[in-house]
DNA sequence: GATTGTGAATAGATTCACAGCT
DNA sequence: AGCTGTGAATCTATTCACAATC
């Protein structure tokens, strides 16, 4: 938005965990800090904190640090979190209804507006606030509440169907979770994320 | 195991991508395949795959490629899975109990052997093949059963306690899902998946 | 002839250290 | 006096390109 496309993803979630941690600073009714401070309280580096924020802008003060309130405001533009993104989640199995129903996208920006499977036993089952659709449906749904991001919670042998499917409804961007390599298009943007891949890192390290 | 520990977490990464990719070669009947057709069929560089594998030995033929079924055992020994890993899970709300009872661990080397609540609520009742036992037997049960890794899906206010009950436990790596900096133990390896931080990485980019 | 393994080259990320503000 | 913002220095990762090998 206010700066250029070409930010690496490692400093972008380090934006996301600044303000994570800005977040709880102003719960804990602390409006000004430093970077020097804020790398203490949190386990981050300074030097990183100041690069980070300097490359999007001027955002402190010399000699006095950061105003919480307004950097967090700040970064929340710079994320695009200010507004609401309408978000879907295709496959209701256990992962997908647990996300469906998980109580921290109530404080966040991103709304859980469709829940989606092909299995017909599952389809107009109520999860919370939602009731599963079938996935056929997914292109009007989308449409109809311009849905944004999906979540794709289906099996890995589907999966690539379903990110096809999403993407000739529109959709922006993926949030995948079943561990395959998906073949993308250019045009949808998608994060996978593997939790075996999580495990096995750790695994490495246990000797 | 049979090389240094310095290896970057991008790399290891890596290596459980190829891993993933080298199984389902495998039940593809593919039985050689050079860097070049694997990065072809599975979207990654060829260069980047050599010297990744490169960097652990020389597990390829000159002129030929590498052999599928030799490499991914190469690569299960190296990430340590060709043993199994007795885990546990902390926290029986929705996300802990959909991972105890994801039926992607069955094909894997981690063996979930115990979920933990506080809430005696939830203590007593079963989850698939466990029953919730009170986090307060963390203890007990770690030594009991060997648990190397911990999978931790309590809320964001309570998982410092309980890193610190499984670091005082014994145990050996946590993958943390709660969205806090944990101050952590240096004995203690440990890894935080953050949902909301990948959505945001997404939501940046929806313009 | 084909493909690996690797040193050299390039690109990218992090840390240092201090000039410039408040 | 203290802290940010930043160029320069360092460290790390990726890509290139080719000699070594099958």
């Amino acid at each position: 938005m206010s700066h250029q496309d070409d930010i690496s993803p490692l400093a972008l979630n380090r934006i996301s965990v600044y303000l994570r941690c800005l977040r709880q600073l102003q719960e804990q009714e602390v409006h000004r800090i430093s970077s020097k401070e804020m790398a203490h309280r949190f386990h981050l580096s300074a030097a990183q904190i100041r690069k980070d924020l300097a490359y999007f802008g001027e955002f402190g003060i010399r000699g006095v640090g950061y105003d919480v309130a307004h950097l967090r405001e700040r970064l929340e533009k710079l994320l695009g979190v200010e507004r609401e993104h309408p978000a879907i989640i295709v496959g209701a199995g256990r992962v997908g209804t647990a996300l469906a129903q998980f109580p921290g996208f109530r404080t966040s920006s991103f709304r859980i507006l469709g829940l989606f499977d092909n299995d017909p036993r599952k389809v107009g089952t109520r999860q919370g606030e939602l009731t599963v659709r079938h996935s056929r449906e997914l292109g009007t749904v989308v449409a109809d509440v311009g849905a944004e991001i999906a979540i794709l919670t289906v099996p890995a042998e589907a999966a690539q169907e379903n990110y096809d499917a999403l993407v000739a409804a529109g959709i922006k961007a993926v949030l995948n979770f079943a561990p395959v390599q998906l073949e993308l298009d250019p045009r949808v943007r998608a994060k996978t994320v593997d939790l075996t891949i999580f495990l096995e890192e750790l695994a490495y390290f246990l000797r």
